[in-house]
DNA sequence: CGCGTCTTTGAGAAACATCAACAGCGGTGG
DNA sequence: CCACCGCTGTTGATGTTTCTCAAAGACGCG
């Protein structure tokens, strides 16, 4: 999961739970804490999340970490690069993934839309980066938040009429790995945002947006 | 070129100018201003950079700019994502290029070899654009200049025995849009690393190392 | 109920941005 | 050949944002 630009999810294809099972064999469930593997290790797979949420993320020697991705239903993660995996996953929720020999993206030979399938979810991942380097290179706090929250809402919010509502699967420094900041710059930005009656939040975790079009004018500059 | 771990350009193959030119009928030459395309279009093409270097960039509505990468020989530009290009991309320095059809990724048809090499290029893509995160997300601003520095001269630094020299081809503002920071913040950090002896400037876009091993030291933090 | 972990809030410090002025360089035309 | 102009780069003074350090509050779990 990358802030992406609005539209790019409605290519997003999530492979719906049964879909998946017709291919049972390769189908993995994953309690949270689970490692699906580590930076540096030989990528023999690659992963098609069906359901829950994983965790992507590097660290340097001095301990400073990056979350580099929430996996998401529909999200692909693993793409090896010179046969490696360059970060660590994890599970924070529970999940279901779809594993693929890494063959089956790298080989020519075997089964064609799979292999289509997995090139384009790397190519959506290569643009999705790129948005989020406009992120971390360019954003103020206040609109990584509103951004991040944005998207979820778009990707995993459920419809309350006039609000929506999703999970924070994540601790506040997980966000705030992956938004480049500070647990505390994180804790105090949704402050602000609920203190102006943007988002409220239930028990830390779940957040209701409240002015979706409030949101988005944060994650925009436009105050 | 994003600022990749010491050893991600050894996988790299750069194309010889002659290899490339056997390719012929595909190979192009392009002016130092020329736009080999812009974000939205529709992705028609896959560039090789043979020679030269390439600037990739995007905007925000309100001006804000992200230098996305830096193409230099050996690297791949232009890849799609849901058949549109997600960045404009024009020429710093006289440059040459083997043009691919998109199709010569995505088909499953055509040359094996070639989709496969472009292929492991939008793999490595994948690795080295989650290394600059760690840059944009975690660095302070000497650590990225440092990278940067770094980088470079390994990637196309001509050795001077005990120094590596390499030209600049972008600007101060390139950079700074490239690492996340400011032109004045680049330019200081210049002048940091000019006065501690650990670079030295010939006629602003000529950088010589003068302590690799400092440099480095730099760019990991250990001052 | 008590404990550990995560979250929130506050005060102060640091890093970086902003604003402004000046210097250097290349190009152009007198 | 020199003077002028414009652009890029550099430096300085000041301002803002975000980080750091510290402490208290909330939540989940045994």
């Amino acid at each position: 999961m990358y802030v992406t630009r609005p539209n790019d999810h409605l290519e997003r294809q999530p492979i719906s739970e049964s879909g998946a099972a017709s291919r049972m064999r390769h189908l993995h469930r994953l309690q949270p804490g689970k490692h699906l593997f580590h930076e540096g290790q030989d990528a023999r797979n690659i992963y098609e999340v069906v359901s829950g949420v994983l965790r992507l993320t590097r660290v340097l020697e001095d301990g400073r970490r990056q979350v580099i991705a929430f996996g998401y239903p529909g999200d692909v993660v693993g793409f090896p690069s010179d046969g490696r995996y360059h970060t660590d996953c994890d599970v924070l929720r529970a999940a279901a993934v779809v594993v693929h020999n890494r063959s089956a993206l790298e080989s020519n030979k075997g089964d064609a839309a799979l292999r289509t399938r997995l090139l384009q979810a790397a190519l959506r991942e290569i643009s999705a980066m790129q948005d989020h380097f406009l992120m971390l290179g360019r954003k103020s706090a206040s609109e990584r938040v509103a951004s991040f929250l944005c998207i979820l809402s778009e990707r995993v919010g459920t419809d309350l009429g006039q609000f929506t509502q999703f999970d924070l699967p994540m601790s506040r420094s997980d966000i705030a790995d992956f938004l480049g900041l500070t647990t505390e710059t994180v804790c105090r930005t949704f402050t602000q945002l609920r203190k102006s009656n943007v988002i409220a939040l239930d028990r830390v975790h779940t957040v209701i947006v409240l002015k979706p079009r409030d949101l988005l004018a944060v994650a925009e500059g436009d105050i």
